[in-house]
DNA sequence: TTGAAAGCGATACCAC
DNA sequence: GTGGTATCGCTTTCAA
């Protein structure tokens, strides 16, 4: 165990070439290779407990079974690492594995990032942010198959397909929830719209207002922050020291520590969650939402769908082009960049509830 | 730019050698190559942006400078993140660069992750956990320098160092944060023993106690669970219908999202805090304790400073031991293995202050 | 000062 | 059916 063996320590020990040793270790053995001499082989490799060395196998094969992934800050910060844990599990169940590369948000380090893995024959790569958040690629990711998770890359020659959260419907389908239950007067809270998950899910939220035929009040739609307190001052704004009628019934947060804001502020103020507001989370986030008290009816992020359909449809290109990255070849069959939306899951838990009566 | 640039490429381009370029572009150049040449290979590579195959390099030195980082679920759950980052920045201030494979906690993929990190020629290992916690770490890591962080071995012939939070001495300065400000009367909220970190802050929140001459009274060290809900019920217990003298004036937790259940029972009960109770947190949790309201003091773990402890030392034992890696030198210098503690660092907030007149 | 040649470990073609 | 050999891209030693 001292050194590792080499296929040549095999050879030596089964009295064969190393090419036998390669041809059966590699499955190619049946019809060129001796029965007898097979199993000669294999017991060698089980005795010296042989593993070929995977450098050496990319090096000759320019290929690594290898993905690598490049992050923004999804290892670093709490957010989205199920992103890659869902891209991790199907690229696993293919027989790749892949590397993770953070860069702390500092987009300086994006192409040392990339040439660093693809100095290390990665044969794909994917990008995933925290957050849904336009970008441009980094040029050389260009040069293997990739894919973008999170985030996409606005030009059109970009041509790098991306798979991100349908936030739209997400919006919309939240505010749905609530209209079931005979929400009429509904608050939005979110953050600022540097992602653009902001406006979208906002956008979501008007389009089902409008189709319930609801006015949409701009004092309504609040754009405070993302962090608890955001949520904390946004919610004193809309209860505190407004007369029963002229409080909204429910409030949307964009995400579920606005949610917790929320909360506080409604048990400051003595209001019942849902009794008097109902309150709304969104993303599902992990050891937060479902842990809440009371526990937050919330819209979660398909975020291991996402890193799963992202490394599916990268695996899918890569054995479509099994020789030669062809980076011309730009055009997507539906002739532009391809964005796969996966839809928002709603999640109803305890924080909502029917509208207060005479308010319905 | 189609296929990658050679180093017979940029040999030919400066009418030399491929040694020369080899010495040269690796600044053994003066004594061995003529000024001249020098400057022409240095052009040449620039103009066909030559960066020499990191596949071959490691082929032939068998070493990579790469740190290969196993996780047992950092990158996929939202906590500890910052080891990475702290251990990244230092791999890269030194040259290095890491690669992270997460296990998502399925321990039968521990030597399988090592395996593939150790079969791409990784100079050394790092295992980091999220939680402090025991394990066994999987054989085949003792082949290179390796270190723990934020996890330990406690089988005495392991042998690899380990870099972890002191956490009893955390529980310790948490609890003479609150006895500095007056409080008599303090619980403790935790989770299970599963993690060793509850019972070593346990164990500095007794010793603070027995150091001030306080009793520790057993009805005052609630082990709950870790999650907000836990917080609340805990909370609950403690507050809800319990006269005043007979209340506690200050509830540490031992995480922070346990204090966010805490504030929610206290604001339940029309308790302030802290003007009537006050609460602490553990961790300093990203985007949870700064923002809380009120925002939580707490005690910061000290992530990125584990992090970086950890490969510094295990960069300094590499270039210890340039050549070839000994796992039979054992013992380290201290005799045992290395456990190195980290100190946490309070940090105080909004929801401490000084206790109700008349409880002190 | 320069260049030829020998590996590093594995694969695949091609004679035998 | 088998094994010799070129090759992947680079580093390093050794002659010239």
């Amino acid at each position: 165990m001292n050194r590792k063996a080499t296929a040549l320590d095999v050879a030596k020990l089964a009295g064969v070439s190393r090419s036998a040793v390669s041809l059966v270790l590699n499955g190619r053995g049946d019809g060129n290779v001796a029965k007898e001499s097979q199993v000669r082989i294999r017991e060698a490799a089980a005795t010296l407990n042989y593993t070929p060395n995977a450098i050496a196998v990319s090096l000759r094969n320019r290929r690594s079974r290898i993905i690598g992934i490049v992050s923004d800050q999804v290892v670093t910060s709490p957010f989205d690492g199920n992103i890659i844990a869902g891209a991790d599990a199907v690229a696993r169940s293919q027989g790749f594995v892949t590397v993770v590369m953070d860069t702390e948000l500092d987009e300086a380090r994006d192409e040392s990032a990339v040439a660093t893995l693809l100095d290390r024959q990665v044969d794909g790569l994917m990008y995933v942010t925290v957050g849904l958040r336009p970008l441009h690629v980094p040029l050389n990711m260009l040069r293997v198959p990739s894919v973008l998770a999170n985030c996409f890359d606005d030009r059109p020659e970009a041509g790098v397909p991306a798979v991100i959260p349908d936030e739209v419907r997400g919006g919309r389908e939240a505010a749905e929830h609530l209209l079931e239950l005979g929400h009429r007067d509904i608050a939005f809270l979110a953050g600022d719209n540097l992602t653009p998950a902001a406006p979208r899910r906002i956008q979501g939220h008007r389009d089902a207002l409008a189709a319930a035929g609801l006015p949409v009040r701009p004092d309504r739609i609040i754009q405070v922050g993302w962090d608890i307190d955001a949520g904390f001052h946004g919610a004193m704004k809309l209860l505190d020291g407004v007369a029963e009628p002229e409080r909204p019934t429910a409030i949307v947060c964009a995400n579920d520590r606005l949610a917790i804001g929320v909360v506080l502020a409604a048990n400051r103020l003595g209001l019942a969650v849902p009794g008097d507001v109902s309150i709304m989370g969104y993303d599902d986030e992990f050891r937060i939402a479902a842990t809440m008290v009371p526990a937050l009816t919330t819209m979660a992020l398909p975020l291991r769908e996402m890193g799963a359909a992202a490394m599916s449809g990268l695996l899918r290109e890569l054995s479509d082009e099994p020789e030669e990255h062809e980076p011309e070849r730009e055009q997507e069959d539906d002739g532009g960049r391809a964005e796969t939306l996966v839809p928002c899951r709603l999640v109803v838990r305890e924080s909502t509830g029917p509208a207060p009566a005479g308010r319905a």
